[in-house]
DNA sequence: TAGACACGCAAGTGTCCGCTTGCCTATTAT
DNA sequence: ATAATAGGCAAGCGGACACTTGCGTGTCTA
């Protein structure tokens, strides 16, 4: 329901900013591939489940997208909703008030 | 700890948003002064503890300050911590547009 | 065709979150 | 002093979250 929670939840799990991190570092990678990453580059030993559980959480935010080819699944990261959530409160004045819902 | 995954996880909540928004509107509010407006304003009837204990995590992750006066206390938002945590992930500092041109 | 490979689905588990409830301290007014 | 005001502390509860476990589906390869 509300697109600007799913990003800022997704975005407050440590785990998931990685993933972020990394897909910035190299777009478009599968499952395994990111599980592999995850553990050379970052030591985290998440499981293939629990990636793939982070990377819905990603997707159902709009932070992920994705592209099927056959077995595999390549995902590519998209930064186009983290631009007007934090600008909120940045210009302080009418960002609250004349807003009809931004909850 | 991790001073990142505070902001985000305090941006996770709704309620919490819409107080940013409050303190945005109208700056050094009091408790109660919240809890009448979120009320009001917003249409929120949420009870005095639990605002305290938004106010208390917005101000554990530094996006709320505080002033002691007598009895009263008077809160006051800080955007400080927002703007580099959403620059980590968009490259080049395009922060506004950057259309997806994956094809 | 058999089997490895990349991934999905769903139930179960332990932990954290948001909120309530009840009681407390400190400051101000009558 | 008494009462009202403004706020704090801590235990408890229902639900959400992160992760595991086990099995199932579709795809490529030998």
């Amino acid at each position: 329901m509300d697109r600007v929670t799913d990003v800022f939840k997704a975005l407050a799990d440590p785990t998931r900013r990685i993933i972020l991190d990394e897909l910035t570092a190299r777009d478009g990678q599968t499952l395994f591939e990111l599980c592999a990453r995850l553990l050379t580059q970052h030591g985290l030993g998440s499981s293939r489940q629990a990636v793939s559980q982070h990377l819905g959480l990603l997707e159902d935010a709009g932070l992920v997208e994705v592209r099927r080819e056959g077995r595999c699944k390549f995902h590519y990261i998209n930064t186009d909703p983290l631009g007007p959530i934090v600008q909120r409160w940045l210009r302080g004045g009418d960002a609250a008030g004349s807003r009809k819902e931004t909850t």
